[in-house]
RNA sequence: GUGGGUAUAGCUCAGUUGGUUAGAGCGCCAGUUUGUGGCACUGGAGGCCGCGGGUUCAAAUCCCGUUACUCACCCCA
């Protein structure tokens, strides 16, 4: 058992009939992306480490401890791609004008090498989505509806869409002292984690779950109150356009996002149906340097792990059965086990899904398989019916049993 | 990186205060008069009890270590 190879921690095969609820979604998805006009992106699941580095934040855990990094032969150092924007950035950069009208999604797989638990794996799937342009509030409304649009598509009953704004670059110096400010008084009253946070990350105190954080924390001053006019004006535009799009959210003031390069406009959309992890998907818009190039943009990307964990038993199960009903082709003996392989091509060829047993099992056994595996048809062919020219046609359904002509049996199959 | 729980047949699990050939249900294979499924009955295959070490006359059962799974923290989708 030891000597079976194992996937890594925290990576797993997805297979049937799970895999076949991740292609529904996938291609609602597709669908829904291009009534708004955007185009997928395919970059590399590995690039160079500083891709990373300095467009997320030096500080990130992400960049931290959490990239799977190494140096290739030739002395590169790269990674496995820890989240999708940065990659897209890379692309983007340097591209002039094409650049700044870039509509693109990405779906694929990310590495992080953190602790497994309930909606969180070290290879896990991204949907993802930049649109990138100067920054208008109605830009960001119209990226935030595309989301919405994305989970009614995938049916997955009520989430919660929560929208804060981070302000301004300019603004975020007099947040991070104001908040400072405040709390300095009440530091130790604060747990741990949030000492240490108002040295590496104080945003982020707002966001703690401890009973006594939270009470402080209720007793702070928004944010708000130290942003410029200029960047509350553009949050209200954000709402009011999101209302003539009848995209459906709150506001939560309290909402704060990890990476350092978001300003104004944030977001996530959480799912009571999920564990501790119930964020389904989180973005806004950001500015992020890349070489020497700066880009602007807005997007969000969405957990697909987590947006399969939030999809009900039911629904998964009505995701799964989009596979074409069975034709099971039964054999009595050698001669028409081989002449059911000619009608096998024939029916593949017509479209059918097409089973028969290769191995010359009994009629019982084959009849036993057909109805494990759920045909919805069964073709027999003994001798009489070789000489005939016919197979016996069975409705496993209701047992119905009738002969027909070989010449019919396909048309009556397509249609 | 930190902490809790779990690890016995393909799957879901029993296994009493350590005791001799390790069990059940489902699934699988084959039969119940030889050209036919789903029900029922009969029989069969399949486990060095996660891996390594220790205690003991004796370990699935007790102790230590290790790996994986799982849940939570940190952090994030």
């Amino acid at each position: 058992m030891s000597a079976i190879p194992q996937p890594l921690q925290g990576m797993s095969d997805i297979i049937s009939p799970e895999v076949e609820v991740w292609q529904t979604l996938e291609t609602r998805a597709r669908e829904v992306l291009a009534r708004f006009d955007f185009r997928e992106v395919r970059t590399p699941i590995v690039e160079m480490a500083s891709v990373y580095l300095h467009s997320l934040g030096d500080t990130s855990d992400i960049v931290q401890k959490q990239m799977y990094a190494f140096e290739t032969r030739g002395g590169k150092q790269v990674c496995l791609r820890p989240e999708g924007t940065a990659g897209v950035m890379r692309h983007l950069a340097g591209r002039g004008q094409e650049a700044q009208d870039a509509r693109v999604y990405y779906m694929g797989p990310m590495f992080r090498a953190e602790r497994p638990q309930a909606g969180r794996r070290r290879q896990f799937h991204q949907l993802g989505v930049e649109c990138m342009g100067p920054p208008t509030p109605e830009q960001d409304a119209e990226v935030i509806a595309l989301q919405a649009a994305l989970f009614e598509a995938w049916e997955l009953g009520p989430v919660s869409f929560q929208l804060n704004t981070r302000g301004s670059p300019e603004d975020f110096p007099r947040i991070l002292e104001g908040l400072r400010g405040e709390l300095e008084a009440r530091k130790s009253d604060l747990c741990e984690d949030c000492q240490r946070r108002m040295d590496s990350n104080v945003l982020r105190v707002l966001d703690c779950k401890v009973p006594g954080c939270k009470e402080i924390v209720q007793e702070l001053s928004p944010i708000t109150t130290w942003m410029d006019p200029a960047s509350l004006e553009y949050f209200d535009r954000v709402r009011k356009t999101l209302d003539l799009l009848k995209v459906p959210y709150e506001v939560n003031p309290l909402l704060v996002r990890g990476l350092d390069y978001y300003q104004h406009s944030i977001w996530e959309v959480t799912s009571t149906a999920l564990g501790a992890q119930d964020a389904l998907s989180g973005g806004g818009r950001y500015r992020m340097a890349m070489g020497k190039a700066e880009l602007e943009g807005v997007g969000f990307g969405i957990g697909m792990e987590r947006v399969l964990l939030a999809l009900s038993e039911a629904q998964q199960a009505k995701f799964s059965v989009d596979a074409k009903p069975l034709v099971m082709l039964v054999a009595q003996n050698d001669a028409a086990r081989e002449a059911n392989l000619s009608l096998a091509a024939d029916l593949r060829r017509a479209g059918l899904r097409v089973r028969m047993d290769l191995t010359g099992k009994s009629m019982k056994a084959q009849m036993k398989a057909a109805g494990r595996q759920n045909a919805a048809t069964v073709l027999i062919r003994g001798e009489a019916e070789l000489t005939a020219g016919t197979v016996q046609w069975r409705d496993m359904s209701n047992s119905e049993q009738q002969e027909v002509t070989l010449e019919k049996v396909v048309g009556l199959l397509v249609k």
